[in-house]
DNA sequence: ATGAAAGCGCTAACAC
DNA sequence: GTGTTAGCGCTTTCAT
């Protein structure tokens, strides 16, 4: 991008004004009173030459890059760390901003050195995504910048994060099929002992408790969170005497793997069994035959969210900013094909 | 990001030289010679205050933002985009530069809007990325900058260009059929008539007709390229009196419902149906059983060859850089369950 | 109502 | 071997 560019200089000598009146009027200053003639000829000359002001200079006078890190441990590659892009890239753009994206892969050292080179960058605020919900540590270097964690929680109160609400989620789902009319409930949880896999099964056994239904009629297994791992643990629990009518997958490729099983099993969905997944996952929930009933999480939302929250941050310039925030953020029911009442003998 | 920063001045009283010293060492430059002990001096000042050189600073001596843009039509969002960002980064790392990631939801106007934004703060170049494997026309502006577009091709030669080699994705796909044993081919292709759509058929066609199969043996469908039209094609396909043994899918999600569609049918695969799907897209080639034999998009190495044609441009600063390449880069061949040799009653 | 000049932090000629 | 100095393009007091 070499090609001699247009400067504030060239517009100022076209228009016979001088550097100041043109900084001036092309970002009207407030205090400054300039006649409409050298308004109209200062933007007539800024045009016709095609001016755009270079950031980096501005940036270096007002110390400001209108640049915001973005750091994730790998969520450029997965299909949801998009969504969480997408809604910061929006709320950037709002703020004429735009968004520095980095990847650490989840290596301190690596997290450390683009950390570094970002803040060599002068971003103005940095936001920190983890693919997957869970607790995160911020940087040493970080603490007292402005930055929020997306999809990530801390237990040190200063910094803001928001995360998913697992527990209401898990809540949801076992609402979603108690309201069908089912009567006896089975969770495929994830094995591995996570944010995720604790709340959504805290919120479901919540709410399958308070419905009343005896212990034995609400099962719970977990398994390996993929499409093989729901197979053989919705095998299991369908294969038993008697077999749950409702079933709630930690994650839709679980339930994926669970629609395999049911098939096996001469069960169909939902006529026979009813399935609710989590994380409605593009091109599976919808893929699925029936389409899967799931619980969606929020990314868009909390991309867009934490940004909001680091750009209040980095406006409240030298200030003592707002106060730290923490949001367990509402996952959406998304409701599908997958979720019929039980069949009369159940 | 306010708080003062130590700047080269800083350095250089400390270490008792000049500043143009403390860049020399830092930088180390050619030409200037120095003291062992200045030099140690400097290092050793400089990291004790912990001095980190502004970028912006050094941007707007040397005119290089050490940046390159990142514009893509949703690129952020898709399962795909993200590895081409990926290749992308990686590429740019080791140039010592970061990506400034832009979306432009395929709207002209936004593009323009963004690319000015691009320009503004100075990129280094630009990589134009396309979601999905078509022909892209690029900003007039851009025109004579650094540009590679990734996952798009350009009727103008004057650009440098990377796209999936489709035409011998589809050869190979009706390769693994035909060196399984299969006599009886099937194609359920894509509706929307598209490179891939094209490329993929003219592939199959070409190397099915090669293998001497009559055309009465090479059955050619299309449909949405979805779960459902997938499925839909499939049924009809398989339902014919003499069904093909060996069917290609336009995409995994289509083979997703070609599945369905088998199974209703009471045909197992691979037994009595082999499937070869094409994206090798994750967690639906994987998830399904038995996991799905299927032709990758090299959708990272697409992002890395473009970003390092890129970086040969820009490097070969002013001077008349390298002439434009076009390359049609291989797609990689997944082996996985979903293919045997038909039965021998077939 | 407008302009001169300082300076943001750095690099690169050019002196010494 | 090392230092002085002039910008890069812009914003911002402070004069006038």
């Amino acid at each position: 991008m070499a090609r001699r560019r247009v400067t504030i200089r060239d517009v100022a000598a076209d228009a016979g004004v001088s550097v100041t009146t043109v900084s001036n009027v092309l970002n009207d200053v407030p205090g400054s009173r300039l006649t409409p003639q050298t308004q109209g000829r200062v933007r007539e000359s800024a045009a016709r030459l095609g001016y755009a002001p270079s950031v980096l200079a501005q940036s270096m006078r007002t110390r400001r890059s209108g640049m915001i890190g973005l750091i994730g441990d790998q969520v450029a590659t997965t299909p949801f760390g998009g969504k969480m892009i997408l809604g910061a890239q929006d709320v950037a753009k709002a703020h004429a901003s735009l968004l520095l994206v980095v990847t650490s892969g989840f290596q301190r050292e690596i997290e450390d050195a683009e950390v570094d080179q970002l803040m060599r960058r002068q971003v103005d605020g940095i936001l920190h995504v983890s693919m997957f919900h869970r607790e995160a540590g911020i940087p040493k270097r970080l603490v007292a910048e402005p930055i929020v964690l997306v999809n990530a929680f801390s237990t040190d109160d200063s910094v803001t994060w928001v995360v998913p609400d697992e527990v209401t989620g898990g809540r949801d789902a076992a609402q979603i099929l108690l309201a069908a009319g089912h009567r006896r409930l089975g969770f495929i949880n994830n094995e591995d002992d996570i944010p995720a896999s604790r709340g959504r099964l805290e919120g479901f056994a919540q709410r399958a408790a308070g419905s009343g239904l005896a212990a034995a009629d609400i099962a719970v297994t977990s398994a390996d969170a993929s499409s093989d791992g729901g197979y053989r643990a919705a095998r299991a629990l369908l294969g038993r005497p008697k077999p749950p009518t409702g079933l709630f997958c930690f994650n839709d490729r679980m339930a994926m793997g669970a629609y395999r099983a049911a098939a096996e099993l001469g069960l169909r969905i939902p006529q026979d069994v009813s399935v609710v997944g989590f994380d409605d996952q593009e091109y599976v929930s919808e893929a699925l035959h029936p389409r899967l009933t799931t619980i969606a999480l929020p990314h868009y939302e909390m991309g867009a969210w934490g940004a909001e929250r680091l750009f209040e941050r980095i406006e409240a310039l030298e200030g003592t900013g707002p106060a730290p925030v923490h949001l367990r953020l509402r996952c959406p029911v998304i409701h599908r094909d997958s979720v019929a009442p039980p069949a009369d003998d159940a």
